[in-house]
DNA sequence: GGCGACATGTAATTAGTTACATGATTAT
DNA sequence: ATAATCATGTAACTAATTACATGTCGCC
């Protein structure tokens, strides 16, 4: 679709925001609570975007400092309309980095016991974020969308971890 | 385990000089032509790190200058050495960036159509990738630990298109 | 009223992308 | 021999992570 100026970071936090007035802290804390499995912010990041797009006037802070320069900003008009353009965008790549492939990849220079403790400690990690993917799936009946999202990490956990037991268990004997 | 100096750019660096000399640009393209599916690495990242791993002494540029500045890296002991300790090393953790789950879990403001739209436009892209591994999983067969690499990626296509076909579909009606 | 935990934001550093410059090669 | 394409590297910019500074609150 047509171009939008604002980032996937910007965008985000249009998201957030249109739901209510937050702080960076809050909008930080809400977005690594939600998304933060398949879409990582860090909170310096957050505090950028939003001096960004109060440079833009998608934002504006409500000037009355709370404890510790603690400002609450609000997303004006024109930031609601461009995050209605920016949320229906074309997608862009996706990004994979996924440390076990690297490792697996190179894996002729790895001592196979290492390699195998490195997948086993892998596999627990995958084995956890499931059961927060399934909780959070119980959780979310109410928001389809969201919950849709939980359930990708589901299928994805499991696929990982059948991945393991088949192709992992075949390389290390 | 110990924390090692090199950064996952450079140890993927080192493991390729590790099969003989390159210059940057070979270096760029053999990483991505085969790990770039989960390990995206740019041209100038892998300048930077050349640079910065022959100051560390683990790699020496074998001075004679090819056409137009063209270089050959070559890999010292100490860089072997450091590489066998990174690809050792326990796993950082996995960096998801998937665009269609934010646009999904934001999905409730965007247009039907158009969600479904975009749906439909990502498992073509989905599709392609599937190929690209089935191939490669054929050439693959004197490699099993790359070959497990691409299988991984078969796996994952087939999961995200499946989701597509269920959650996906059960969103825009 | 000092101490530890949490809240809040900023600054410094590192990583990653995009845009650019220019030298070779190939095809017309 | 000119244009088009590919090879090769660098520089400029943007994004992302880590480290830091300070403020507030509850508690013993």
């Amino acid at each position: 679709m047509s171009p939008t100026s604002v980032n996937a970071t910007a965008g985000t936090v249009l998201g957030f925001l249109a739901g209510g007035p937050m702080s960076g802290w809050d909008l930080s804390s809400a977005i690594t609570r939600s998304i933060g499995n398949f879409w990582n912010v860090t909170r310096s990041q957050v505090y950028r975007e939003l001096k960004s797009l109060e440079g833009a006037g998608l934002v504006t802070s409500a000037g009355s400092k709370g404890p510790r320069d603690r400002v609450a900003y609000r997303i004006t008009p024109a930031g609601r309309r461009e995050f209605k353009r920016w949320v229906a965008r074309d997608l862009e790549d996706e990004t994979r980095r996924v440390p076990v492939l690297l490792t697996t990849f190179f894996g002729r220079n790895v001592p196979p016991k290492r390699l195998a403790a490195i997948l086993g400690a892998h596999r627990e990690v995958l084995a956890e974020q499931l059961a927060e993917y399934r909780h959070a799936d119980r959780q979310l009946a109410g928001d389809p969308f969201a919950r849709a999202t939980a359930r990708y990490g589901i299928a994805y956990c499991r696929m990982a971890i059948r991945w393991i037991d088949t192709e992992g268990a075949a390389l290390v004997g």
